[in-house]
DNA sequence: TGCCTTTCGATATATCTTTATCGGGTATGA
DNA sequence: TCATACCCGATAAAGATATATCGAAAGGCA
């Protein structure tokens, strides 16, 4: 309870928490496929990742493997589910039924992931009113008070960046504890509320970026020119 | 392999080329209101950043600002712009024609940042043939020799996770030399194919396990019950 | 059984990113 | 004109993350 350097159950780098998804999804392929062990190396090969990185990785779970074996991939896609609390299902509120809310609203896999979107919220006369994947669409103003009741404490912003603030204010109030946003702006929000930003934006500029300074150097890179010492291992983020 | 210390044209922390476009986004702002100079003391104040770090993020960029009284706000802009390439066209081809692809045909705002979707590709019957907002769906097959013809460099993946690598395959023996994938799979490419990974897991990831951890600890964090030494500085990634 | 190889777990090192500090320039106002 | 407060740029320190290394344990195989 006291934090210590490395928090005992509760401390994990922001990069090792995005790679457990992806640990995840690849045993459960493995366990599809009817492997039952499954050792950092494989991992490491299958994601481009070194098997270090991978065991750390994993010992922030908690999980503990046998020399020459590995882990048991049962059991490791179960401590990971339970470490990202995917086993509990996390209710959500979505604002902002446009193109990419309407698309979220399909996304029936997230429901294996402890996300249940409820309900979704506009201010548009024209959608109120109407259902999209089977979620009424509510006019936003009833937000706060069907959060409380409902007890509510996750939100999605899918709306335009203007009234995103806005959005994320009334959220705010209404209780609800962390926002998925995927609107181009930094939240203002107080210190306890949890933002997640989806910013499309950035990832866009990363690869434009990229475009960009392959045309500009003349399709220059560090090790193009090099007998390159590791195997394929490419450019990812 | 002796990259220098800072390489010289073209090296920069990723976290800093996601940071850019938020800027860009306030600066916009800025000028619509009629601001014409502004200070990384300003922008951090906005954003939740120390001056510091905006100051080292805007260097990457090339641009020099004055003491005293910070940078021009126009000009800013315009170096963003030209370093992310957004001043150039990229045009690109989506594989994927679901929800979340439909969402990205319809993002307008796309062109604003030199992102130009030219069609939609799909292997569904039911779907080739149609429009989806103002851009053709068709066949997956047709996707290598256009590709080629029409000089595509980009391409989107918002396909299934089962066939995102085939996808990819595809499109790189097409010719594509980066690819924005939304599916939750790590692809595995030549090293010179540079992949934008955009999983939606990890991020839930990240909001579930702080949601399951503050339940777990009961609500407990670091500063809570501390007088806060820094303003309001959120959580956010 | 005994050797060899694989793999984990822990510690140490290297690299990358963020934050702090200092010096100097420049507008502002007396 | 001069003092002052502000802000940039550069360098240094701190912090976080990724990679390398080593010993020990466990299965495979002669």
């Amino acid at each position: 309870m006291k934090p210590e350097k490395h928090l005992p159950g509760g401390a994990i780098p922001q990069a090792s928490l995005r790679r457990l998804p992806q640990y995840h999804h690849y045993l459960v392929e493995l366990e599809a496929k009817g492997v039952s062990r499954v050792s950092t190396s494989l991992i490491g090969r299958e994601l481009n990742l070194v098997p270090v990185q991978v065991r750390k990785d994993l010992q922030y779970t908690g999980i503990v493997g046998r020399p020459k074996t590995g882990y048991e991939v049962k059991e490791l896609i179960q401590t990971i589910e339970s470490f990202l609390g995917w086993n509990n299902v996390n209710e959500a509120f979505l604002v902002g039924a446009g193109n990419l809310g309407t698309a979220l609203l399909g996304h029936e896999r997230f429901s294996r992931f402890g996300l249940r979107i409820v309900a979704a919220f506009d201010t548009d006369a024209a959608k109120i009113g109407s259902w999209i994947h089977d979620k009424a669409v509510l006019p936003l103003d009833k937000l706060p008070e069907l959060a409380g009741r409902m007890g509510i404490h996750l939100g999605i912003i899918t709306a335009p960046a203007e009234v995103a603030q806005s959005v994320a204010d009334r959220m705010i109030e209404a209780g609800i504890q962390a926002i998925w946003n995927f609107a181009p702006v930094r939240l203002r929000v107080p210190e306890r509320i949890f933002v997640h930003n989806e910013d499309l934006y950035s990832s866009l500029a990363s690869l434009s970026w990229k475009l960009a300074a392959r045309f500009h150097t003349g399709l220059r890179h560090e090790s193009d020119d090099l007998a390159e010492p590791e195997p394929q291992r490419s450019v990812q983020e």
